[in-house]
RNA sequence: UCAGUCGGCCGGACGGCCGCUGCGGCACUCACCGAAAGGUGGCCGUGGAGGAAAGUCCGGGCUCCAUGGACAAACGGUGCCGGAUAACGUCCGGCGGGGUUGAUCCCCGCUUUCGCGGGGAGAGGCCCCAGGGAUAGUGCCACAGAGAACAGACCGCCUGCCCCGCUUCGGCGGGGCGGCAAGGGUGAAACGGUGCGGUAAGAGCGCACCGCGGGACCGGCAACGGAACCGGCACGGCAAACCCCACCGGGAGCAAGACCGAAUAGGGGCGGCGCGGGCUCCUCCUCGCGAAAGCAAGGAGAAGACCCGGAUCGGUCCAGAUCAGCCGCCCGGGUAGGUUGCUUGAGGCGCCGGGUAACCGGCGUCCCAGAGGAAUGGCCGUCACGCAUGGCUCUCGGGUCAUGCCCUACAGAACCCGGCUUACAGGCCGGCUGAUGUG
């Protein structure tokens, strides 16, 4: 999995769609080419420090690893990192990026994609 | 054994599955991204956060910039002495001062004695000190108080002298001339403290003890310590107010710096094209001379080569300055981006030696993170530890079992070292002090 490392290409996805979950958003963006799937994170300061960030980055890694088969190559993602990501379950983590995927899929691009039916 | 305090150390362990990243080896010379520089991708082995990695408060290394040298000025910092160190505001050893506790000793009063009370000195323990200079100068010392830096008499005390009144002739009361600074009161601080003598009352006026100032000489590398003797006692505090003295300091920082290097814009050089003018070869027309070849004049068109060049400024000229179309190639600077700097170092460990210690020397041995939208992890099992709840036991301190929680406190390297400061669940070791128990 190649990881996003210039700053344009953040910019670049943060104009695509976006999936807002509850530990993280999910932003994505086609590029031209059909390369295989880039991923970039984001953990800003206000998410707490050093240790807590690195947390984050860490779990967020990981769940991008269970679940690379889903995403699509060509594409670009940026995960977003919040605070809930420190206390959340593995397990629902994982499921919310999942759903998160495929909402980011669903919409259209520049549109920010609705929660499915949340319950 | 417990408590307090000081110093040092550790800061979960083992295993499974799946990953990340540095290095080495082997493959691949292939695929992908990129204009390029360069990057990504396989397999195996191996390394991979801290005592504070933190705050960024000091000191260095390293890099670039500035600077002719030295000194001074300015600004900032440091400030007892000696040592350690690359250096420090750090560390070690020593000295001095202050606070607190206080063994012991001295003085005075009371007491037959035992002893009691008041005052003073003070070994030792613990804690603190921005601990140079107040006779270099300037400035400040509020409020209260009578008086506060060439200080004072509000209340008060005194019958020494004078006057008045009374008198039981002892004196008493009032006023004045004077004397005093002991007591009251104010204050952070009142021209040393306590006691006795002395006196009208008092006062270092005299004396004892204590304090204070000077001090030959002695000890110590020094800070400083001791001290014969002298002086009845003065010379206040604040430099964390300015200031003076001594010493130290150029600036910015790895986003330093070095190398590679697009697109676009701009710079320099070379060449070409285009525009205007001049001259001319040439072509055509008209006319003249000539027998002809040809010569000559005018007009029109016009290629190549050659020469000159425009605009603005300035009253004009010369000189000058600035600006000036299109295309191609080359050159240099340089942005994004990439590579490097990047981890072997005032290095760790062990032994020996020197030193009270900080620390130093010698020998041996080891290589111990190098990321870059930022690796060092995710999930799980067992054990240990901790906390909560419940059961059982019990010598009432605990022990044991089950379940659950946190799967752990403070906290994540960012060029590298030496310090300081701050944060920290729990635990281990040692020194000192105290209490208790046993022999």
């Amino acid at each position: 999995m190649q990881r996003l490392r210039q700053r344009a290409d953040f910019l670049k996805a943060a104009t695509g769609s976006k999936a807002p979950a509850g530990p993280f958003v999910l932003q994505a963006i086609k590029r031209d080419e059909d390369g295989s799937p880039r991923i970039g994170l984001t953990v800003s300061k206000k998410v707490g420090t050093a240790v807590e960030r690195n947390r984050v980055r860490r779990r967020l890694r990981e769940i991008v690893k269970q679940s690379a088969a889903m995403m699509r190559p060509g594409y670009d993602y940026v995960l977003v990192g919040r605070r809930a990501a420190l206390q959340e379950p593995f397990a629902r983590m994982a499921a919310a990026f999942d759903a998160a995927v495929r909402r980011v899929h669903a919409a259209p691009a520049g549109r920010i994609a609705k929660p499915a039916a949340r319950h």
